[in-house]
DNA sequence: CTTATTTCAGGGCCACTGATATTA
DNA sequence: CTAATATCAGTGGCCCTGAAATAA
């Protein structure tokens, strides 16, 4: 990728009103290549790479509804139909009736569910750290902080 | 949105093996939102809110070839083919044969283009404004220069 | 002949809307 | 009867791959 924009930054045209000074360019920019380099590097695990978040979900609250996880992820109900039938084809997850409340599922890991979260997300650390390789652990920790922030900001 | 893995995250499970600590799902889910608040709030731009960073793109460097284009916003040449078209139709754009070399497209903004990036970059500011609302200046800057070491990193 | 630039055809994936069945 | 849950059918959008056309 060659950025002429990313060179012409510090120029006369600096003033506030250029995209690459907006953040929600630099948010999508950052988690646009972010996200390619890491499903590029993990084509082995099918689909659970662009899922991690989703599985890592069900991992940290076992057994909870398809609502509550569309909820978590921010994903429609119905979208998440066909994305838990491939996860669980794919021997990830397993959808069991709620004994109490027959029109609900409870989502769990299977064990092979468990093992690819385990290792994908050694994988997103490692990708992590190529990404902050030369922040300091105050500035990631700072990130983190208020990337946080944000994300709760915009579900206001 | 509810979100009981926010809620979750102070709990005794907190340690580094949760995926809402892993800077990728931060900045994902930070993407995600942002952009989708800024689409539905815009939708009376049609395509252009979407395109933004294409259209400041050409912008900041009026007259680029499709080729440097595709590089700038990290799409494959052919991708952008249709893009072009559809934003051309639009008139916010236009193509102009290089005088130069008969095989390269040059790309400008149209007037309404202009105005156009213009308005939108208003829109995008009070975008950031709203995400960034609880956060002093200096986090703010600090925000912007840390993501900006991250994509570059990202970049290599 | 090789390379660069753009275009085209075709496909895959993703998440949405809106309707439906079932159960609470 | 109303609300909640999950599913299904259909749609549109987005970007990709790989091949082709044109020109350098």
């Amino acid at each position: 990728m060659t950025q002429p924009q990313a060179e012409a930054m510090p120029s006369p045209e600096d003033d506030a009103d250029s995209a690459q000074n907006m953040l929600g360019y630099k948010l999508r920019m950052a988690q646009i290549l972010a996200f390619r380099a890491f499903e590029a590097k993990l084509t082995r695990y099918g689909r659970a790479p662009r899922y991690l978040g989703l599985l890592a979900t069900i991992r940290a609250d076992p057994g909870l509804s398809q609502n509550r996880l569309a909820d978590a992820v921010a994903l429609r109900r119905s979208s998440l139909v066909n994305i838990l039938d491939q996860l669980e084809a794919d021997n990830l997850l397993i959808r069991k009736p709620s004994p109490t409340d027959r029109r609900r599922n409870g989502v769990w890991l299977t064990e092979k569910g468990q093992q690819t979260v385990t290792a994908l997300l050694k994988e997103a650390a490692l990708e992590d750290a190529r990404m902050t390789k030369d922040l300091t652990n105050d500035e990631i920790k700072a990130l983190h902080t208020i990337l946080a922030r944000v994300i709760h900001n915009l579900q206001v």
